[in-house]
DNA sequence: TTTATAGTACACCATATGGTAAACAATGAA
DNA sequence: TTCATTGTTTACCATATGGTGTACTATAAA
């Protein structure tokens, strides 16, 4: 199904897909840092860092505050559940069916709607 | 760090990234399925089923046994389990700090390398 | 007020992505 | 052997993506 999820799923995992954005992930799980503070380890442009921030807020995996001039970027986790449950329930239905336990179709409602 | 984990978990997060390709993975769940039987429920061409399945397998999500003329499908689970590491780490990581557990940090070793 | 700093916007570029159409290869069936 | 079927390959297209550089806005500091 082509619904809001699938499309909050499809920005989540796009977001993830980029190892510059996953190290940004790594540092805002640490603490809340500044554009520059966040921008520091990577070599590219206040341009690229600029859009792969709005990526990450797209997504809902970042979150903004403006104080004067400087952007506070803080993680939020909520939409990683999401990404979390999708993948999770998939690895464990597979598993299951290795371990021969088919009823496992019928036992649990299929969550997942896609 | 970009090494290998890295761009495994580029490729796993980047094709979970398409709706049709989860559609896909969702089936191939279910059971092991023909390239036709597996492509019937979408509304593309016979080449554009063949780029997601060989993005597929390229992330190791997919694979295939050929016989005959037949293609068959099914999943291989092993690299969602990387991706279900890699986002549940951060996501509980900062679970625990919400709940002031910020000795977190200290006492679990930091696996995810980037 | 002038200057420096933090970050954005815009135009641009090369490559990747998701799709098509048409031709092809390989296998199976008549 | 001829024909149908399964899936791939290739060329092509439009748009997205990840990067650059330059100009800009907004705030803070001299």
């Amino acid at each position: 199904m082509v619904n809001n999820e699938s499309q909050q799923l499809t920005l989540i995992f796009s977001a993830l897909s980029d190892p510059t954005r996953r190290a940004m992930l790594k540092r805002l799980s640490e603490k809340e840092v500044s554009f520059a503070e966040l921008s520091e380890p990577f070599a590219m442009t206040k341009s690229a860092i600029t859009k792969h921030l709005k990526v990450l807020e797209n997504s809902g995996l970042m979150r903004r505050t403006i104080d004067g001039r400087t952007h506070y970027c803080r993680l939020n986790p909520a939409p990683l559940e999401k990404a979390a449950e999708w993948v999770t329930f998939y690895q464990k239905f597979w598993q299951k069916k290795l371990d021969g336990l088919d009823a496992f179709l019928n036992e649990s409602t299929h969550k997942s709607s896609e």
